[in-house]
DNA sequence: CGGATTTGACCTGCGC
DNA sequence: GCGCAGGTCAAATCCG
């Protein structure tokens, strides 16, 4: 079990500082979870998903709880099938697709952008984060969606080390 | 003054 | 082998 997610988010937002008014329009449209993103014939942006009966995004809707009291999820779990690399999972990829006008949203942990680039399928660029905190291999990418631009897709790749923007 | 942010350049992987 | 796309790093700059 990791329960290394950020799911501390919504812990942090219980006892978010007082007037901290970051999240205009957070509501998560979609969450992926991604084990090996972009499987062969696996377009999740296609048509036929394959979503598995066993795969429950309830134990992700901790994650949709993480801003909003309201639970309206439109999750969608895309490519659920593990090969068997998991071991050691060092690697976890996680897509949100949030419908939001700002793409800093504060997820409780602090990131330092460490990169911008243009994606030729989309006209919008694409940012690169990275965990402030030594010893974090988190990274977070943050790109707008190409349809709607007023929808943000935020990647997060690998697991926190810590507990939260401060460590002990 | 310190830390974060910015932009460009550089490197790597994959495709053709 | 070369080109393209994507990703990462580093130096400079700006803000708090």
């Amino acid at each position: 079990m990791d329960g290394n997610y950020p799911s501390k988010i919504n812990n942090m937002s219980n006892h978010n500082h007082n007037s901290s008014e970051k999240y205009p329009n957070f509501e998560v449209s979609e969450f992926f979870e991604l084990d090996d993103w972009m499987e062969e014939g696996q377009s999740f942006m296609g048509s036929g998903y394959t979503q598995s009966p066993h795969l429950e995004v309830t134990d992700h809707q901790v994650i949709d709880s993480s801003g909003s009291s309201s639970h309206q999820n439109a999750n969608t779990v895309v490519n659920s099938r593990n090969d068997g690399r998991e071991m050691m999972g060092i690697r976890e990829k996680v897509a949100f697709k949030t419908k939001s006008e700002v793409e800093i949203l504060d997820d409780g942990f602090k990131w330092r952008k460490y990169g911008k680039k243009m994606v030729k399928n989309s006209p919008n660029p694409r940012n690169y984060y990275r965990c402030s905190v030594e010893g974090c291999p988190v990274k977070k990418r943050v790109e707008r969606d190409r349809e709607d631009q007023r929808y943000v897709i935020t990647t997060y790749e690998g697991i926190h080390n810590h507990q939260g923007p401060t460590p002990f």
